[in-house]
DNA sequence: GCCGTTTTCGGCCCGACTGTTTTCAGTCG
């Protein structure tokens, strides 16, 4: 499937240089065509072997032009227009139009006059004061670019969800209780939950928008004020990310609110289906002609078109449309459903909480079970031997006897060493009431190998769950190389859990993978990983993500009651005795 | 360049904002 990947990114950088170019419509296509085989099943080379260009056509968005360019890149492995613009415009595209104000056009410009063809050569230009001149850019245009630069370098432009939630919380709060606010709900990115988001977006139903206006720009967490209207205002707070705050019409809210969610891909999907319908879908509402027909609620909108409503976290254009058009929308898990949180750390080894402190937490959270889950050996996170984990299981007899209300469970995470073993002897395992593994070293593997090492683990009949599979972290560290399908039809033949690993950083299991192991039956556990009794809220984030995910009540463990739970581990622990 | 129950031409998602112009192109969401 590499090669699907490889040639949708080809696909769509001519896309980008007709974009430059100014050529009308076939950006649009080039798109649409790379978007099809980024999401192929099968491998365009065997779909050319089997039926030759023709076949190729059957993709949706490849006609014969793109056909033939395929086959141009099946057998010489670059197509000839790709390698002509590239000559022709050598700019780093995606580099350059990362920069807030900055598309297509302009880059090809300040490249064809100033030479600027990454963001390097940009910022000296734009230091230099060579922009401003131009025709068409001017001294707001520079210092914008300026601006925008030092705004990627800071950030990277892009937040973790886990780290801005709080403050979107409280200044939802703030607003919402201002007097003649009658509805305020957070769009964008927040709503649909993404692990990351570029800026905040309030919509605000209100009689005085410039009361609203007034009182957002004067928050004490807004450190500049980009722009202040009469029903927009954009700021920026003092994390560093922007807010988006705007006031709607009451008969517009609810097209207003589903525009304003997206993804973009959801909304151009929608309104497809109002073209479809001899319709008008924007942002105002539904319209018949000039008339307008729904707009006041999403759910009267989405009615209208003959779909019911679908939960934001779903919006990607993923398959939710047609669900919701054949009412086979899933049952979305819920914060609720959660009974216990089964992964987390200790003053045993790095956690900051002790282990009747983190109970107690958990105990007020309603929660109805906790899993300990210290460390194994490892050095850095004075993590437990075989010994220290038998006297931890001694604190935690007597913990369960003096705390009542919750059910504090005997667990550890331990590691998968190089060779797929596990770093704490079976005997000690046997001892526990589950077994959580994860890798923590040696993330640069070789694919086939790192696959083979995960799947030697789950093989031991003792090990449970396999926490935070990919390793990654969100903008720090990139996912260990390794064969999912292969990795995911081991965890439903040795029945181990996979984690959704709730750490604003970590989200691993991610959405799509969660999806991947949710179809294919293996059964997943949504854990905090806390070091701290603050982390136990993470919980929300991991939810999120396996909403995204489209995962189910019954896809996750942990919302089974502790009896349940128990015969699930039991079991495994049965049928291991009668393998022995 | 692609597509078609409006099928070989004519449309492709839509509207607002910004910064530059003096009626609009480019960009964004």
């Amino acid at each position: 499937m590499a090669k699907n990947q490889e040639l949708a990114k080809i696909l769509y950088e001519i896309a980008d240089y007709f974009e430059m170019e100014g050529v009308a419509f076939k950006p649009y296509a080039y798109r649409k065509a790379a978007l099809s085989v980024e999401a192929l099943q099968e491998d365009v080379g065997e779909i050319y072997s089997k039926g030759g260009t023709k076949l190729l056509e059957n993709i949706p968005g490849v006609g014969r032009n793109i056909a033939n360019e395929i086959k141009e890149y099946l057998e010489r492995g670059k197509i000839k227009r790709h390698q002509i613009f590239r000559k022709k415009l050598p700019l780093n595209l995606n580099e350059l139009t990362a920069i807030e104000g900055m598309g297509p056009r302009k880059a090809k410009i300040l490249y064809q006059k100033l030479g600027a063809k990454d963001l390097k050569s940009l910022e000296r230009a734009a230091r230099s004061h060579k922009i401003a001149p131009l025709f068409g850019f001017g001294q707001k245009t520079e210092q914008n670019i300026l601006q925008g630069i030092s705004f990627l370098k800071r950030s990277k432009g892009r937040f973790l969800l886990g780290e801005i939630l709080p403050t979107i919380e409280e200044a939802y709060e703030k607003i919402a209780k201002l007097r003649g606010v009658e509805k305020i709900n957070v769009a964008g990115s927040v709503r649909r939950m993404k692990e990351t988001v570029g800026d905040v977006d309030f919509l605000v139903l209100s009689k005085n928008p410039k009361k609203v206006m007034d009182f957002c720009a004067s928050l004490p967490e807004v450190v500049r004020i980009w722009g202040k209207g009469a029903t927009k205002t954009s700021l920026r707070l003092e994390q560093g990310f922007d807010m988006d705050i705007r006031v709607v019409a009451k008969r517009s809210y609810g097209s207003a609110l589903q525009y304003f969610t997206g993804s973009k891909e959801h909304n151009i999907a929608i309104r497809k289906i109002a073209i479809d319908r001899g319709l008008k879908l924007s942002e105002y509402g539904l319209f018949r002609g000039k008339k307008i027909i729904a707009g006041e609620t999403e759910k009267g909108i989405y009615k209208k078109l003959g779909l019911q409503w679908m939960p934001p976290e779903l919006r990607e254009n993923q398959g939710e449309i047609e669900a919701s058009s054949e009412n086979k929308l899933p049952q979305l898990i819920n914060i609720d459903d959660i009974r216990g949180d089964l992964h987390l750390h200790t003053t045993w080894s790095e956690g900051k909480q002790t282990i009747e402190e983190m109970a107690s937490m958990a105990k007020a959270m309603g929660y109805e079970y906790l899993g300990i889950s210290d460390h194994a050996n490892l050095p850095v996170a004075n993590g437990l031997d075989e010994k220290r984990f038998l006297k931890q299981m001694k604190e935690i007899d007597g913990l369960n006897k003096k705390i009542g209300g919750i059910k504090i469970l005997k667990g550890a995470e331990i590691n998968i060493l190089k060779d797929g073993s596990l770093d704490i002897k079976d005997q000690v395992l046997d001892k526990m009431d589950y077994v959580i593994a994860g890798i923590h070293s040696s993330f640069k593997m070789g694919k086939a190998q790192m696959t083979e090492r995960i799947i030697r683990a789950m093989r031991n009949p003792r090990l449970n769950i396999i926490s935070h599979l990919t390793a990654r972290k969100i903008g720090e560290r990139e996912e260990c190389q390794m064969d999912l399908g292969k990795i995911i039809r081991a965890a439903k033949e040795y029945n181990i859990v996979l984690e959704v690993n709730s750490q604003p950083k970590r989200m691993d299991l991610k959405d799509i993978n969660i999806r991947r192991a949710k179809e294919a039956g293996v059964k997943m556990v949504i854990s905090t990983d806390a070091h701290n009794g603050d982390h136990l809220r993470f919980m929300e984030l991991g939810v999120a993500q396996a909403r995204r995910g489209w995962a189910e009540k019954k896809d996750i463990i942990n919302t089974q009651s502790l009896g349940k739970l128990s015969s699930f581990i039991k079991k495994k622990k049965n049928n291991r005795n009668r393998l022995e």
